[in-house]
DNA sequence: CTGAATCCAGCTGGATACTG
DNA sequence: CAGTATCCAGCTGGATTCAG
């Protein structure tokens, strides 16, 4: 495969597109949390133990940039901002899924309890 | 799903887990690499564009610390080495070709070349 | 409630030089 | 040929503060 330049930035392989898309610690527990269905950003900080403020806006901005969640904001008091998943990210959680089997598999090899 | 820590690290899912062995720029294409059989230092790094000779021995190392490599060596003249998967990694090789689809599909939505 | 901006410590990875 | 060590620039992400 062959390298190629993609917002100025190089990828060595699909799988580096790929991540570059879901990779990180924060962009598939934030993609799992909205899988039910659109999540505000405070449900949304509250569903994910440990995020940081500034982890939550930076990684929703990028995959709002990247088309993989919509954002959408409704003029209340206090106001109200929804984010959702798009059918590009949808596509992409099949493989979220093969990655946490695979997990599993490896915890369970290391002892590590997987149980919820 | 709990946290958990493993060697002194802490992790917030499976798919965390499963990307601790498989992450990061190098880990796949290395893996891919030695998809085929085993191969020597040497070929390896002809094998891999663009990777530093500290990446891959860093990067060698913590796939053998996991037991996803395993490194022999020959005493000869000159020396020797070759590494190989192990069936821990070779469990991966299916989740990689999934993501690596994903990226292809990824790149074919955002009108990349994607052939060989 | 949601979000932007700043400061700063720690890790990552490149370049380089040296060893058996 | 294979591997180690050091230096150092750049990015990442946490804490904090300010704003609509």
């Amino acid at each position: 495969m062959n390298d190629f330049l993609y917002n100025k930035r190089i990828f060595y392989s699909p799988v580096e597109f790929a991540m570059a898309h879901i990779g990180g610690t924060w962009k598939i527990p934030i993609l799992n949390c909205l899988r039910t269905g659109a999540l505000r950003y405070g449900d949304l900080k509250k569903s994910i133990p440990h995020i940081s403020h500034k982890m939550l806006i930076t990684q929703l901005r990028e995959l709002e940039e990247k088309n993989m969640v919509t954002r959408q904001t409704f003029q209340e008091k206090p106001p109200r901002v929804e984010y959702q998943l798009t059918a590009k990210a949808e596509m992409a959680l099949p493989v979220i899924d093969q990655l946490a089997e695979y997990g599993i598999s490896l915890m369970k090899e290391a002892g590590i309890d997987h149980t919820p």
